[in-house]
DNA sequence: ATTAAAAGTGAGTGCTCACTCATTTTATTG
DNA sequence: CAATAAAATGAGTGAGCACTCACTTTTAAT
């Protein structure tokens, strides 16, 4: 029954199902480490910093990530498949046609999800935003989850919709990227340039929705 | 006849002019410097490095710049205010009503320049955004240029074309985030995450602020 | 040609860094 | 309660860091 084509891709999500089992200090490190990193960057950040804050001997830490940047990679990694997570579902197509019947509906429940998703993990998405382009390795998941997977699967649903009518005719690529820059400009305006500015989020979402699918034009000329 | 509430904004601009004139030397190593801060990183990037590459001695370095956090900023603090440059004219808001008649011109003239404008600062603009979270100064300039002056200048056009009945009646400034985040969107797809993917520029602008205006709603319905 | 200032040099300095390892403490198991 | 393994420790280490300074070279002005 398996799709031997993607084991890869059930390697990684077994990967992050929190198998290992973690000592308390372990996972103090690991706290201690995503606070600090998010807070002055991997780069500006020491091991022995680390170490403090999580009230553990230097030497601890060496212990469990044999350097620091394996340390960085284990907070790093896991977030980017959960990040990707919705759309790994080997039957992310079948389930979010079913549903949704209007395009909007189908747009407005992922950028929820994933907003939701984004407020439960501030600090890892802003360590995320500022390795990625130093690190290959998580450039190279990251390419992979997004050209690989997450794109030709919402390209099918995009067509799906355009198919139907309810999408203006363009190439999919095009309109999966106005949809993101408007969904994440959203996210990383609300998270991290204005995060004080009180918001009802279901109705942000909800606006944010119409103005991606009418445009900001005035719609009656 | 000067308005004497915009001073410090005289003062940055006459900044940016090439008032100091530079040695040849000085000139290789902010070369140098930005060459590798954008590919390293700064806090990755060692002084000693820079000076290997400008071809010049680790003390002549500290002769033109105090510490390496300063070298840094004189590389991603001027290149700010250009990045500003057109919303600080005196009367960019009197400049851009009259030649624009229609919003879609206004938007797609301000997307078409900015482009450019990132397109030759490439490696300049991939250090700020690495770096503005970590850095104070820079943080506190980016805020006081783009919430003092930016946002309240094209709040004032849009307020405009929405009185003129050319853009639908929603607080600007949710406006304005959707403008910018579809065009920041597609500036830094081509700059950075697929730039050998070939595109005519003035194409993908027009197409863009096409479905900034109309949305990616199917219009016949 | 003289001289003073400015630009450039590179060996040297103290410090912090990531990482190691011999040793001690804690957990596990029959 | 031994016996053994696993976890934790922290002083120690060499390397590399940003930065200094006494000195030399270049430039500019008279």
């Amino acid at each position: 029954m398996s799709n031997y084509q993607e084991k890869w891709l059930e390697d990684l999500l077994q990967l992050t199902e929190d198998t290992g089992k973690k000592t308390e200090k372990q996972i103090r490190i690991l706290e201690a480490a995503t606070e600090i990193f998010s807070q002055k960057g991997y780069e500006a950040t020491s091991t022995s910093e680390i170490a403090q804050k999580a009230g553990v001997a230097e030497g601890t830490i060496f212990r469990h990530y044999k350097t620091k940047r394996d340390l960085l990679l284990s907070i790093a990694g896991p977030i980017l498949v959960k990040l990707a997570a919705p759309f790994l579902l080997r039957d992310f197509v079948k389930l979010m046609e079913l549903p949704y019947e209007k395009a909007d509906d189908f747009f407005r429940a992922l950028a929820k999800d994933r907003f939701k998703f984004a407020r439960e993990n501030t600090k890892i998405i802003k360590i995320l935003i500022h390795e990625v382009p130093f690190q290959p390795e998580l450039m190279g998941q990251i390419k992979r989850l997004s050209s690989d997977i997450v794109f030709n699967r919402i390209e099918k649903v995009v067509e799906h919709f355009q198919e139907a009518g309810q999408l203006v005719s363009a190439p999919p690529w095009r309109i999966m990227r106005t949809g993101a820059s408007l969904v994440i400009g959203m996210i990383l305006t609300h998270l991290f340039i204005a995060p004080d500015f009180p918001i009802d989020e279901d109705e942000e979402i909800d606006l944010a929705i119409d103005l991606l699918m009418n445009g900001i034009g005035n719609r009656s000329m």
